[in-house]
RNA sequence: GCCUCUGUAGCUCAGCUGGCUAGAGCAGCUGAUUUGUAAUCAGCAGGUCGUGGGUUCGAGUCCCUCCAGAGGCUCCA
């Protein structure tokens, strides 16, 4: 017999060799029913393998993320046999599961697949699913498994035995379909009742773009039809969302080919949010003592190989300019630090004026790859809400809290709820990697980490993370559709302060080197506007969004009347327009509530002969009537309640 | 950069296996209408079918080049 401890503590005792799903099927048929895999003294088995000693055991069903890799790494194996009984003689690479379904890399020889052919093969594996074919494991030396694969004239399969070693090899076979694999699997293939091939994509051998560009194709599964429906739908509201999208319908920003790619053009209503955005840090930055600075948008070739990013990026950067008698070198402006360390240089510092708070909304240029241009998110010309602090060693750590509250206060503004923070320190084992001395670094490391905790931030430590010049805080936000990206930054920096002999005098009265402190808490202003798009889904909160209300005359009789409210109420500093178009008020209600203007003021006789609006909230309907006064402290109550204090 | 897919009017799209002067809706312009909470009606205008070449009696449609966009390009049996 042996002992089986479930997760909520209880013990029970089994027939030695008794199985995970015999666990599940002791507690309840039910259970047994939707069991994928068990999780065995830490490590995740196939529910259908025997166990042989004491164990802690948590069985995995559909809602555990083993239970759903498990899953998925079945589905892959499926769409592999499905696709190798429509197309004989491919050759199978790897096809693992992947945060959201799986893929499997295939050489497809002769065969050509494209999307029109997915339908096709997301049927085939459906038949073989409902065969509820069993996943059996098989135990198999080296020698076979190389003979079965050399049989199959496989070269990828081959090419994975050699680093495997024999007496750890294993099989899986379900139906007709065997595969090299380390498992688990779910028990039989009828788990799977709804499958979507999603993509097909190039992927090389192993990454390497030097070896064979194999056949990626995405799918994922689920163990009921209606969660692929949910899934696909998630999908449709994430395109909703797309900032590309929605950058375009409300006319915020455009790209041209002529301008260049990756070059994007700020549209009016897009230049006014931004301005917007960037006052609102401005006026936060001004409040922790930064000082603005301005630097132009290129810099002496000389300034970089100082900086060293000359040497580092040069060569897959832009090319430098020159000037046509001299032959002088100029690059287009990557990064703004090196011009902030000789504003920096332009005054002897006391430790006195410490610390020293440039900052700059800073507009850079680096070259990406043409297949990594994306929207907003990945542009070869942007703006970073960028500022340097120069401080002593000991300020390390004071500074960087007042860069976690301007942080927390911008994403609390605006609405960030979910986003995580990430430590990355040295590689303890790599000292050679870094620059400046241990002593600093283990000061900036622990003034970042007390930093965290005393703010009280939910922080991951990665180890390697770092950079050469130093340690740094990184902020990932998740959108309204929990996709994560980078926003904020904080970076501790002691290399560019020894490269540009950046001094301070000290109380001793000796020359000591500042620590330099880069930060951004937008990360940069295209990137930042682009999530904060898909945050919203394009309702900007209202003290941020361009037209915050649209007055509309039921007829053209009614114009004026509108006219004057709209200047009483810019006049109140409220932002509006009259929509007087000659066109029904259904029509303007409708266009209106695409633009999302938040609110619309509806005005007719009654109003006119009344003095009132009558109010419609975007997205909810009419709300009543106010005065023109009611309304102007509605509306400001409204902001006040979104701007935090 | 590489792979797969896509590229028709400002926007969203139709145009089947190659065959009359390339269509629709929205947006635009002109006019009528004077409107009460998500699309008033009519007319007009708008396209070198991404680019350059080729096949053909004939190309938006087939082939190749280039350009741009989308999704990918070790989450390792």
């Amino acid at each position: 017999m042996i002992q089986i401890t479930l997760p909520d503590g209880t013990q029970r005792s089994y027939d030695k060799g008794s199985t995970a799903l015999d666990v599940a099927l002791s507690i309840s048929e039910g259970l047994a029913r939707n069991v994928l895999a068990a999780e065995v003294n830490g490590e995740i088995i196939d529910a259908t393998r025997s166990i042989n000693e004491d164990a802690t055991i948590k069985l995995l069903t559909w809602n555990d993320e083993g239970g759903k890799s498990t899953m998925w790494h079945s589905s892959a194996h499926l769409m592999a046999e499905a696709i190798e009984s429509l197309y004989p003689g491919v050759k199978l690479a790897i096809g693992p599961p992947i945060e959201n379904g799986f893929y499997y890399d295939i050489d497809l020889g002769e065969h050509h697949i494209t999307d029109a052919d997915l339908p096709t093969i997301e049927k085939k594996m459906l038949e073989l699913a409902r065969q509820k074919n069993e996943f059996i494991r098989k135990d198999i030396s080296k020698a076979d498994a190389i003979a079965y694969f050399k049989d199959k004239a496989d070269p990828y399969k081959l090419e994975l035995l050699e680093d495997l070693e024999d007496g750890t090899i294993t099989f899986y076979t379900q139906g007709g379909f065997t595969d090299l694999c380390r498992g688990p699997h779910i028990p039989n293939t009828g788990f799977i009742k709804a499958t979507k091939l999603m993509s097909i994509a190039g992927a090389y051998w192993r990454g390497d773009e030097n070896r064979e560009q194999l056949t990626r194709i995405y799918g994922i599964t689920f163990p009921k039809a209606k969660e692929l429906t949910e899934y696909l739908e998630m999908l449709e509201e994430a395109k909703k969302r797309d900032h590309r999208k929605l950058g375009k319908e409300l006319e915020l920003f455009a790209f041209s080919q002529k301008v260049g790619m990756g070059l994007p053009l700020w549209l009016p209503k897009g230049a006014e949010l931004r301005e917007r955005l960037e006052n609102f840090l401005r006026k936060a930055q001004r409040n922790s003592g930064y000082q603005p600075v301005i630097t132009p948008h290129i810099g002496h070739k000389e300034l970089y190989v100082t900086s060293g990013h000359y040497e580092k990026y040069g060569g897959d950067s832009f090319r430098p300019i020159t000037t046509p008698h001299e032959n002088e070198e100029f690059l287009l402006k990557p990064m703004n630090c090196p011009h902030h360390c000789e504003i920096y240089k332009t005054s002897p510092k006391s430790y006195k004026d410490l610390p020293v708070r440039y900052s700059e909304f800073g507009t850079v240029y680096r070259y990406e790859q043409s297949g990594e241009l994306h929207g907003l998110t990945r542009v070869r010309g942007f703006t970073q809400d960028d500022a340097h602090l120069f401080c002593m060693p000991e300020q390390v750590k004071e500074e960087f809290k007042n860069v976690i509250d301007l942080v927390l206060y911008i994403f609390k503004t605006l609405k960030f709820e979910n986003f995580r923070a990430q430590i990355s320190l040295r590689d303890p084992n790599k000292p050679e990697k870094y620059i400046g001395s241990d002593e600093n670094w283990d000061r900036a490391e622990t003034a970042i980490i007390e930093a965290t905790q005393e703010k009280g931030l939910d922080t991951v430590i990665e180890y390697g993370e770092a950079a050469f010049y130093g340690p740094k805080l990184d902020f990932m936000v998740r959108d309204a559709l929990n996709r994560e990206w980078q926003l904020g930054t904080i970076q501790v920096d002691y290399n560019l302060p020894e490269r540009f002999e950046l001094e301070y005098t000290g109380s001793d009265n000796e020359k000591h080197r500042p620590v330099m402190i880069h930060r951004a808490p937008f990360g940069s202003m295209e990137r930042f506007v682009a999530v904060l798009i898909e945050h919203c889904a394009g309702k900007f909160p209202l003290w941020l969004t361009t037209e915050q209300f649209a007055i509309l005359p039921i007829s053209e009789k009614h114009n004026d009347y509108a006219k004057k409210v709209l200047n009483l109420l810019n006049y109140s500093d409220i932002r509006g327009f009259v929509d007087d178009r000659n066109e029904k008020i259904g029509k303007k209600i409708r266009d209106n509530e695409l633009k999302k203007v938040p609110f619309m003021l509806i005005v007719g006789q009654e109003e006119e002969e009344n003095g009132q609006v009558a109010i419609r909230k975007q997205g909810e309907g009419d709300i009543g009537k106010m005065t023109i006064e009611e309304f102007t402290n509605f509306i400001n109550t409204e902001i006040e309640k979104e701007l935090v204090k």
